[in-house]
DNA sequence: GCCAACGTTGGC
DNA sequence: GCCAACGTTGGC
């Protein structure tokens, strides 16, 4: 008998400008759901791609506002695939160069929220924290919009804030 | 394939 | 609005 062990859950962080896409916008779409599209970097692409699976959690992080930060958590109800919003003429994703071939080389996933901390985990606080010096969020210069979080960081985060499960 | 110019991200 | 960091583009 050829025992197939199942791939530890993975966690990831994935980042939101909330004055366009909140924490409580996806909360507020049918299922708690939204496809996570508009990504532009072939990094995060291919980590959409190869590495993001059904049931990963996600810390959902709002940037370029008052208060950076983790405000909640999702889950990964969707894996992988082409995000078409690349060939809308409509959307505020439309890739020029993918809509005249037809085809979209970018990567969405469907995310749920799953609940939301009653206080923002803000940046500036993350930084105060020793456990998480190796944080991608927290190395200068980070800019992945979708980045994985050790499980003990995973852990650590959680453990200082108070989360709201609503999904 | 190098690399300068340019664009974007995102905290501050 | 500034600016550091980093990705992408395009001339050569």
């Amino acid at each position: 008998m050829v025992k197939v062990q199942k791939a530890a859950s993975r966690y990831w962080l994935m980042k939101t400008e909330p004055h366009t896409f909140s924490y409580d916008d996806l909360h507020a779409r049918p299922g708690h759901i939204t496809p996570w599209d508009g990504v532009r970097n072939y990094q995060v692409r291919n980590m959409l791609r190869d590495q993001v699976k059904l049931g990963d959690l996600v810390f959902i992080y709002h940037s370029s506002c008052p208060e950076p930060g983790i405000v909640g958590i999702g889950r990964v109800v969707r894996e992988g695939y082409p995000d078409l919003s690349a060939l809308d003429k409509k959307s505020p994703y439309y890739d020029e160069k993918a809509a005249k071939k037809g085809l979209s080389p970018w990567i969405c996933v469907d995310v749920q929220a799953r609940g939301r901390f009653a206080q923002t985990i803000a940046l500036k606080d993350l930084r105060q924290e020793a456990p998480l010096s190796d944080m991608e969020l927290l190395r200068r210069g980070s800019r992945l919009s979708v980045q994985p979080v050790q499980p003990e960081a995973w852990r650590h985060i959680l453990s200082l804030g108070d989360l709201k499960a609503e999904a």
